[in-house]
RNA sequence: GCCCAGAUAGCUCAGUUGGCAGAGCACGUCCUUGGUAAGGACGAGGUCGCCGGUUCAAAUCCGGUUCUGGGCUCCA
């Protein structure tokens, strides 16, 4: 344990030892060091409150006046059993001790009174512990298993010394600051309303400018790059998604199915019921079971799915996502090996049933637009156009400025049966997304169980203000739906060959990415981004034209700007310029309508002087040209 | 979905033991015509999330429900 981690594990004894001291009852489970802190999970029938927090952190400044010492014993499995029913800890205790390997060393900590089992390290005196608090109370299942029953777990942090908590402490207030919940409301740039539904964003005027401006910019790049553009409906029909294989396996995370009403009629009148209803929503026809799983070399639409097609119900899905769509548009027509690869972008919107609990203002929602796109190409081509996709990620980050991110490569978990496809396809496909992930120049992690259920994937993580840490774009390699759907193209050889499907999205989302990039700029977006860019405010409305004279040139040169004709003094004006986060506010007097110039206050520096109106023109369209980043504030 | 905590004006929040619904900011009108983060006066704005119960009387107490927040679980 690194000597931080030592405190901080310390910590969550010694918030035992307290927590004991003032529920004796408590049943406790674990508590480790976390990133930023710790925790300690414990079963007590009483409801922790804010009060009992703060009565358990005073006990723990007793416990650390007391200066206990922190001692080890190594003892035999038996005795171990023996020490945690003494204290009256077997509840959870002995499975953890169950966990403890044969022939590991089994130990316990003691301080005080106080007695964990425990494989360390710790600090030697609790006066080590300088400067702790206590955060918050929240509920955790038991080993994490939904099944289990849930525990309290109380978070608190600790760090060295007490100017670095306070520093931890002003840091978290700093990140509330820059919630892009909070910032999205105040700048205006989208709502979620309760009539709309949960996890519906609806995107604001300001809002969809940002939006705009992100999908221009990509669809730039999209050219240079050989992509076509298509649409496709937000629905499709059922059979569509069992051939994908998206329905039923993913039903618990889709809206539920549109029914087709002929086909609804028909079973009303056969007096179905809602659950025979339903298991004709999710079967297939026979043939369709033996087409995919003939196609695919194993059974993935089992036996047990099947229905006389005189009983299968039909309806439609809203889309979960875009494959399926792209796919048919590259099956309608034949292909020969010299038109691949094939592009198929799309801002397509997909609907998704996050669970309520889930749902996180722009970053977890139920609704959302990938920049989305399909590639279909031949096996030889794979990593080529991979390293094209990851280009592409790495060009929007580049860009934004966002350099803080992890790469993930998502890898089957061994263990698991969701998955569709051969093993042999699935090797080659890691194969390819572990070669392509090793060009990138950064470290990554190898994450078995974090990949798609038709393929591995290469995943760009970023974390946002408070630590979390959010999926954005994202490339992953298929071998497995082009077989499902049977899709192919002629060779150099005139035979049919199965092509290799790449799916990527550079954002991910157009609102999760936009809530990260909100955060990341803290509001202060670059002008090119800038739902405002330029705010014009006249000193006097004496020199009202000369403002209306220069709003018109501004958006004729197709900037965004505003004119503040209210009739606030300058200050009061400046500030509302300030506060609304615009870029630049040119001051206007009768000193600038004389000399055919503008005051600039730019955000970064302040007060820049003046200069002449044309000259300050040309260095903002520029700044928006070259897409140019935001300078430093000055402190 | 689960645990805990919340919901009062557009925003941030007060509201005592159950007794006429409050402030600041924002907004509107008027006065003020100014030089880089708040000029002044007046005004409008609320079915106290929603439904039910207790009570002479409910923002306040009780039950339910919806939504939000912090976690947990989940995220093809």
């Amino acid at each position: 344990m690194t000597p931080l981690e030592e405190i901080r594990h310390s910590c969550s004894h010694v918030l035992a030892t307290a927590l004991l001291r003032v529920f004796p009852d408590a049943k406790l489970d674990i508590g480790p060091p976390t990133d930023t802190g710790f925790y300690y999970d414990v079963d007590l029938d009483h409801k922790l409150t804010a009060e009992d927090l703060a009565k358990i952190e005073a006990e723990m400044k007793k416990v650390v006046e007391e200066n206990q010492q922190f001692v080890r014993r190594e003892v035999p499995r038996e005795e171990a059993v023996e020490i945690i029913k003494k204290i009256g800890q077997e509840r959870y205790k002995l499975g953890r001790l169950a966990d403890i390997p044969e022939g590991e060393p089994i130990s316990f900590y003691q301080n005080g009174e106080f007695v964990d089992l425990c494989a360390g390290t710790h600090v030697r005196y609790t006066k080590q512990l300088k400067a702790f608090k206590l955060l918050s109370i929240a509920g955790a299942y038991h080993r994490g298993n939904e099944k289990n029953k849930q525990l309290q777990r109380i978070y608190g942090t600790a760090f060295p010394t007490k100017d670095e908590l306070q520093q931890y402490l002003e840091r978290l207030e700093q990140a509330k600051l820059r919630d892009h919940r909070k910032l999205g409301r105040e700048l205006k740039l989208f709502h979620i309303d309760d009539d709309v539904g949960q996890g519906l964003i609806l995107w604001t005027p300001a809002g969809s400018i940002i939006r705009q401006e992100l999908q221009t910019f990509i669809s730039e790049e999209l050219r240079k790059q050989g992509y076509s553009q298509v649409f496709t409906p937000h629905i499709g029909k059922l059979t569509l998604y069992k051939t994908s294989g998206h329905f039923p396996y993913y039903k618990e995370s889709q809206f539920s199915p549109i029914f087709e009403n002929e086909s609804l009629a028909k079973a009303i009148g056969e007096n179905c019921s809602c659950a025979e209803a339903f298991s004709r929503l999710e079967a297939v026809s026979e043939k369709m079971r033996q087409d995919i799983n003939g196609r695919v070399g194993r059974e993935v639409i089992p036996a047990d799915r099947t229905k006389p097609d005189d009983q299968l119900l039909d309806g439609f899905l809203l889309k979960p996502m875009n494959c399926p769509h792209h796919i048919k548009i590259f099956a309608s027509q034949p292909h020969s090996y010299r038109d691949l690869p094939v592009r198929l972008a799309e801002f397509g919107t997909v609907y998704r049933w996050e669970q309520s609990g889930e749902l996180n203002g722009m970053t977890r929602v139920r609704g959302f637009t990938q920049d989305d796109a399909h590639l279909f190409c031949t096996e030889e081509q794979v990593g080529q156009e991979v390293l094209g996709c990851l280009s592409l990620v790495k060009i929007v980050l580049t860009t934004l400025g966002m350099h803080d991110y992890r790469v993930r490569v998502g890898l089957r978990d061994p263990d698991s049966n969701k998955y569709t496809g051969s093993a042999e396809n699935w090797d080659k496909a890691e194969k390819a997304c572990r070669e392509a992930a090793k060009t990138l120049g950064v470290s990554f992690t190898e994450e078995p169980g974090e990949a798609a259920f038709y393929g591995p994937k290469i995943d760009f993580v970023v974390k946002d203000v408070i630590g979390r840490e959010w999926q954005l774009g994202t490339v992953q390699v298929d071998y497995n739906l082009p077989t499902r759907f049977d899709l192919s193209y002629i060779g150099a050889d005139n035979q049919p060959h199965r092509p290799v499907m790449i799916h990527r999205a550079p954002f991910g989302s157009m609102e999760r990415f936009c809530g990260v990039l909100i955060e990341h700029f803290a509001g202060d977006f670059p002008v090119w981004l800038a739902p405002e860019q330029i705010r014009l405010v006249p000193i006097s409305d004496k020199v009202a034209d000369y403002g209306h004279n220069l709003l018109a040139q501004l958006r004729a040169a197709g900037l965004r700007a505003s004119l503040d004709e209210h009739s606030d003094k300058l200050g009061a004006k400046v500030r509302r310029a300030e506060l609304e986060k615009v870029p630049y506010t040119l001051v206007l007097g009768a000193k600038e309508a004389e000399a055919q110039s503008v005051s600039v206050r730019s955000r970064a520096k302040g007060d820049e002087g003046v200069i002449p109106f044309a000259q300050y023109l040309e260095r903002v369209k520029q700044e928006v040209a070259t897409r140019a980043l935001p300078e430093k504030k000055k402190a």
